[in-house]
DNA sequence: CTTGACGGCTAATTGCAATTAGCCTATAAT
DNA sequence: ATTATAGGCTAATTGCAATTAGCCGTCAAG
């Protein structure tokens, strides 16, 4: 990896931890194994650093929607892979997408730092609100939509059924960033959750 | 409000809309409309006017753990309630709550301040996790539980069930806090949320 | 009536953090 | 071979933000 991106990466890092406002110029300069002054040649200023960011945060997502929702991009093939699934593949496939938001390490430390950066502008908090809520319930809501106009489900509720589905998710997931000491807890709740879920939502009713 | 609780009133919404560190102690001067020097009469420092933010929200909180859920601080008079609602009174209850962590002014700037400094310190993080997810969770799951044991619901998953129920209102609040002029689609799909949990976990079941 | 503490002000002071200036080396293209 | 450019460094510079010093008026208690 080049300085100038490596600029990025290790911003990435201290934004996420500690938000922009806390981390100076020469932190960053540091873990990159540089003067401060260095970084300039790179960058116009600390906050062209944070906008590139943003920038390649951007581009990752619009190359690859795929990445905002793991199991695949063919909502089509997904739903009848879920709509085949046993309740044990139906869970390890939930814990596989908390695992992934969890872990994936530009996917968790560009989240926490928008977390922290939310209010500080609009275009920030659109940002936030598209990738966390509005993208996943799109596609997840599309991925049910299949399911329910295939098999028995309750089909004028979908929007609703999506956000039960994702909200516990997201909730818990948000918990984790913050309180990571509690993730094998935030497992069994969320295995406990899916179970629930099928259940309810289960193709015998409606 | 004497000056000394004012100036707290003030930072804490300078602190609620841009973060700690970019709220200067100018700012928050000028907002009581007093110079920056004449603070220090009254704090020690920027750090002591956070901590004393954070006291004075510990007290509230202590002293009437009644705010947290609102509907009352009587679990088993409050499942009573519950227990004997129509869905519309249910529906209502649950805007009122909605609202209330929404707009009261406190609660308000108090959540969006924890959002952006939650990963300043563990400290933080876990108020943040008692105050948004564990004590909501905990009374309304003493609710729903009261209700499991007099009522028909199905008694072995009370934690999920409120998961499932609370998940939806955390996450559409949190989305209002940073794209407020999404608030009445929020209501809309909040409504739709009460419905149908109201349905899958209505007495007829389990 | 006078005094001390409370709370405000103006004018430093201090310290730090972002950025700029200007120099140096290596290397890749001419 | 030469040279321009990329990218690193040290040493300023700049500016701002937190805090301190020290002064002053008011007003309640003795």
């Amino acid at each position: 990896m080049d300085t100038k991106h490596r600029i990025l990466d290790e911003a990435l890092t201290l934004f996420s931890e500690k938000g922009y406002a806390n981390v100076y110029v020469n932190d960053i300069a540091q873990k990159v194994g540089i003067k401060a002054p260095s970084l300039y040649k790179h960058y116009k200023s600390k906050k062209a650093i944070f906008d590139a960011i943003i920038d390649e945060m951007n581009d990752r997502f619009a190359k690859q929607a795929k990445d905002l929702h793991i199991v695949g991009n063919d909502p089509k093939a997904d739903a009848h892979i879920y709509e085949t699934l046993s309740e044990e593949e139906m869970i390890k496939l939930g814990f596989d997408l908390f695992s992934y938001y969890l872990h994936d390490d530009y996917v968790k430390r560009f989240r926490k730092m928008l977390t922290i950066e939310q209010f500080h502008n609009k275009e920030l908090a659109d940002t936030y609100t598209k990738l966390y809520v509005d993208d996943p319930l799109s596609y997840q809501g599309m991925l049910l939509g299949q399911v329910a106009a295939s098999g028995g489900l309750n089909t004028e509720s979908v929007d609703v059924m999506t956000l039960q589905f994702f909200a516990p998710i997201y909730m818990l997931l948000t918990m984790c960033d913050r309180t990571p000491e509690r993730e094998e807890e935030a497992l069994k709740i969320l295995e406990g959750h899916i179970r629930q879920f099928n259940r309810l939502y289960s193709r015998k009713r409606g």
